[in-house]
DNA sequence: AACTAAGCTAACGTTAACGTCAACTAGGAG
DNA sequence: CTCCTAGTTGACGTTAACGTTAGCTTAGTT
């Protein structure tokens, strides 16, 4: 019943109004994996799986994190802990992107309050001539 | 009244935890101006506007932002509009990044959403062995 | 058959944001 | 006077995140 969507490098590009270059460069450094290749044609193809993944990635850039830390938090969502040790390490993972997250959130208001400040003060503002 | 306190470069750098070179940087670039140089000694001298100067470039920085994003956003804090037509295209300006900030602070609650579900996935799993 | 569009790899180019290093100077400590 | 520390100006080096170009292949069109 899964609708047989793929979609060619292209096609998910536009998607996000980025470069195939930016999709081939992120499968070179490991970020993301296109599904088997043709064999024969050697051309990529994307099921949504890559797509949610992509989308992702480019949130984590919106936001200011770096590719790095990106896939380190993609990880996060695809690791399978095995032991103890490992599964207490995500969490503590978890738990510091979580505070910088929240850190970085506070910082976003004030910075939005100082913005607000000072755009109240230009209005309010007589102007010469 | 005022109290005379005068900075070098190492120590506003220390204070941010930041290097020397990047001070002279933002100072290359124009985003951080010195006191009047002592003409003798040709040495950098920072008082408290210059130190909240930087620490608006910082928090810029930690938010994701780039050098030249945050510079327009200080000439914002700065600019003396001149005729209502500059003061209409500040305001329009500073619309457009609250916009920015406001889509930016929902992205991370999102993210942060996201990362407390998956913690909470790992944290009720029973781990192999 | 000839052409065009889309994809591929490999490799070099580019920009922002500093790091690093060399060569110099001015100001104290001993 | 000598040495050490902290500062200065170039100028070249570095890394992340792609952009760009060249040379090649495959698929569909005229």
């Amino acid at each position: 019943m899964a609708k047989e969507n793929f979609f060619t490098i292209s096609e998910l590009a536009s998607m996000f109004d980025i470069s195939s270059r930016t999709i081939r460069y992120y499968e070179e450094i490991g970020m993301l994996t296109s599904e088997s290749r043709e064999s024969l044609t050697m051309q990529r193809s994307y099921t949504n799986r890559e797509r949610r993944r992509l989308k992702m990635i480019l949130r984590g850039k919106k936001l200011g994190f770096s590719l790095q830390e990106i896939r380190e938090m993609i990880d996060l969502y695809e690791s399978n802990p095995e032991g103890e040790a490992e599964k207490s390490r995500i969490i503590e993972f978890a738990d510091s992107k979580l505070k910088e997250i929240e850190e970085q959130i506070m910082q976003l208001q004030m910075l939005r309050e100082d913005i607000l400040t000072y755009k109240e003060k230009y209005e309010n503002t007589r102007v010469k001539a």
